[in-house]
DNA sequence: CAATCATGCTACATCGATTGAGCACGGTTG
DNA sequence: CAACCGTGCTCAATCGATGTAGCATGATTG
């Protein structure tokens, strides 16, 4: 009856775990009546209500719950999403996984998120581990190198999505870095007309940099004010290099302050606070913490719409677009006072 | 030669990842053999250099990944650590996340974290999901009910260590509230002496809050001063619990306030923000955030040692102690200024 | 030279769930 | 009564990797 010559169904050899071969003995049914019955599909496979009723008793007895390894293994299906993620440590990532466990739930499938600390073979490893747990779909968030991800699950069949970082071998969702930057410009330029802003924090290197510092010269464009050089800072991310670039600066500072990550914003505020007497500024972040939104000189902050990126996210899944192309989604602008 | 009639390797069926077999063929060798070479074991298999050398590079050349799923069904050992979590919104949970993955990715498992909304049917759906992977040990942060998933680990022959909020039915990893309570309300007492603190944030009937709440206690007592009952708001952790409780409060507010969570902290110091004349408050908070530590009344915060508390539960992950184990671990005290 | 041993490799059963094929039985139909 | 159908169930192959048992071959020993 099936019993495959393994351990009696009931000696609960604490080291095995119930199988569809025990619950099979126990039922007094097979094996296949188990699995049908246990994933559904009992209906379609001509089970009778009475074996079912009866399986699912025994199920329940016995605390079964699936191997899924091996379940995956047989239907080379496996629903899981996976992501790569550079930190948990702001508000910002901490929402993309929030919304993407989320969401990948409600419609069934299994969401892993993994961290790899912007290092980039670190990165790659964890891509790589993510394609040998088969997952359907691979979500690279401001990864070092999307590109190598992207190539790498492409040779594996796996389908790769960008998301905050864009790259151009898989499709990427990506923050309307231009126009939120733009907005924030205004919004600070509204309160200190004439006079130009100081941009700090970030890496020109970087794209979603570079979008936000042509946003930021936008606005001062639109309003007729030349911007020198000196006006932009792109010091790194680190608060540390904030400070340092903010001590190394020669002349007053401006009234208003755009201010490029709460990382920055946090050497930022740091070094105010060492200034005596104390600099009348205003300050404009891009990201949004509920913290930094209560700092006295905090005018405004530009909160990006995660639950919109996600949609446009799981919108692509399964459905194989052209690797260039690029989604915005505008960003928030969240005035404060 | 092992070919099973599948698929001729090289037809590069879009729809089917590369297996052992096909490796096999294509270096003319067995698939016992490049599974030995690929996962390390050739060397006690006697495989010979050359055999290795030339698997290895057809392994390379097509891009291999091993699949999982196969290879953990048969060891029948998935290597997979679970962690449950309620949320990724604050710092405390988001270094517990990374801190996990790293210490887990450092001794060659692999982390896998799910978070559950405080939602406790979520909660076990995760952990039942989680037990489906065959994880060998899964860990509870700050479940709403631990001894339930304990449970059901138990029958299912998986360990289970609780962090953060302990449980009895499984070894519990927690910080020492009683002793980081003291020394944060003895850190707002010296600087306000004679009169008490208020308590705000938590409910009395979690344990983190009954602990600190005694650790409040414990400060007062120490400097001989009296305690009204008003003096403990223990209103939720919610923003919004806490401006309503502030708000309904009658009579002057202390100087000094002892807030039990950043959460909380956020909407007392959104309802501070709005009293004019400003309250002269200095404010002490059990939890770190750093943008909290920058306002400008916050006078300390207590900083949960979360590599200390994970280094413990990586000493218990596969010793199998006895469930009542609890184990404390001090926090450290920030002081700002 | 026969017996023994080391070396280098392969065949095949196995892990647990899934699923196409098909068996047995009772009821209809022409 | 034979052919056919529907119902309820089981058999056995399969997914890909692993590891035990064992087969050749050539070298070494008594």
């Amino acid at each position: 009856m099936g019993e495959k010559g393994k351990p009696e169904p009931g000696s609960r050899n604490a080291a095995r775990r119930t199988t569809i071969y025990d619950l099979a003995a126990l039922a007094e049914a097979s094996a296949s009546a188990v699995s049908a019955v246990l994933n559904g599909t009992w209906k379609k496979r001509r089970i009778s209500e009475r074996l079912a009723e009866r399986i699912l008793r025994v199920a329940e007895e016995q605390g079964y719950s699936v191997n899924l390894q091996a379940s995956v293994l047989r239907r080379e299906k496996s629903n899981i999403v996976g992501m790569i993620m550079p930190k948990y440590d702001n508000r910002y990532f901490g929402a993309i996984a929030e919304r993407f466990e989320a969401r990948a739930r409600a419609q069934g499938l299994f969401p892993v998120i993994t961290c790899t600390q912007r290092d980039p073979e670190l990165e790659f490893e964890a891509a790589r581990e993510m394609i040998s747990y088969q997952v359907e779909c691979l979500i690279a968030t401001g990864a070092t190198d999307p590109d190598r991800i992207s190539d790498f699950c492409a040779a594996a069949g796996v389908q790769a999505i960008n998301l905050d970082l864009p790259g151009g071998r898989a499709p990427s969702v990506v923050s309307d870095n231009f126009g939120g930057a733009r907005d924030l410009a205004h919004l600070l330029l509204e309160r200190a007309p004439h006079e130009p802003l100081l941009f700090i924090g970030g890496r020109p290197s970087d794209h979603n940099t570079a979008e936000r510092i042509r946003g930021f010269r936008a606005a001062h464009a639109d309003r007729g004010i030349p911007l020198p050089e000196s006006a932009i800072l792109a010091c790194g991310y680190a608060a540390e290099k904030a400070e340092a670039a903010l001590e190394a600066r020669a002349g007053a500072l401006p009234r208003g302050l755009f201010v490029n990550s709460t990382i920055t914003l946090e050497g930022v505020v740091r070094w105010l606070r060492r200034q005596s007497p104390p600099a009348p500024v205003e300050i404009g972040t891009f990201d949004w913490d509920p913290f930094a939104a209560l700092l006295p000189d905090c005018v405004g902050m530009v909160e990006q719409d995660v639950a919109g990126m996600l949609e446009e996210v799981f919108r692509l899944i399964g459905h194989a677009p052209e690797a260039g192309l690029r989604i915005e989604v505008p960003t928030i602008l969240r005035r404060h006072l």
